[in-house]
DNA sequence: TTCGTTGCAAATGTTTTGCACCTGA
DNA sequence: TCAGGTGCAAAACATTTGCAACGAA
């Protein structure tokens, strides 16, 4: 494990983590912190998005565009994108050891991890479509 | 809706899905295909494999590692990730119509589709560790 | 001073696309 | 014939990385 060291481009990076629950990329996090450090650059924003992963301090999504998202939430629970504007939203947790359980019976290897995610449409895109 | 010509190519990519169960990406069924048409292009690989799956034909599949992948099987079933190889499995399809319904009373859009993935580590990696 | 961190730019890897030519119907 | 399909190469994107300079401890 290699030690930290305090810099105000990982801080203001788990700041504004924290003040949205809009799963955001890593695009959209460099968007924001450039207002208030314009000379920080796209490679800094990803290279601390990884290690705070790594730190599980955020969570990783990964959603069927292929883009990274970013979510502050590291408790369990799960997710629904909508399949229209493509935003992400939390949802309350479901039990998932019952499935696991179930799952593990007829499986060789080891099962983990129990990832639900729900698609659909979000209820913006459900009124103005 | 656009009319559709028979090309070989294309046959050649959907009877290699046909054959195999690892969801393969893009790059592997090029690999498979060009011992067949040495000419194909991996840009016709990936047209076709969107083409398929627009009409239902196959299944697309994004994972962790942000690579897409295909599945010739479009019937209702999860799916198994192995963290450590990275390999896809199927798994028994579980009811999720509970799951949608009892997110549903909470959330004010509509739930379609909900997708279950487990993790964890698969037979061989489990016993070659 | 030390070594983790940064900004920059180049590199990487996956997927898409423009275009002239080819081919199935 | 002619619209759809192909091969090729370039472009588009998201993400990673090498490196010299910077900054926290």
């Amino acid at each position: 494990m290699q030690q930290r060291k305090f810099s105000r481009q990982r801080e203001s990076i788990i700041e504004n983590l924290k003040c949205r629950t809009d799963h955001p990329t890593a695009d959209m996090v460099y968007s924001d912190i450039r207002q208030i450090y314009p000379n920080i650059s796209l490679g800094t924003v990803y290279r601390n998005l990884s290690l705070l992963a790594e730190e599980k301090k955020i969570q990783k999504i990964i959603t069927d565009d292929g883009v990274l998202r970013f979510d502050y939430n590291v408790n369990p629970h799960d997710h629904f994108i909508c399949r229209k504007c493509g935003s992400v939203s939390d949802l309350h947790m479901l039990d998932t050891e019952g499935l696991k359980s179930s799952v593990s019976k007829n499986f060789e290897g080891s099962i983990e991890k129990c990832v639900v995610t729900f698609y659909g449409l979000c209820k913006n895109c459900l009124t103005t479509h």
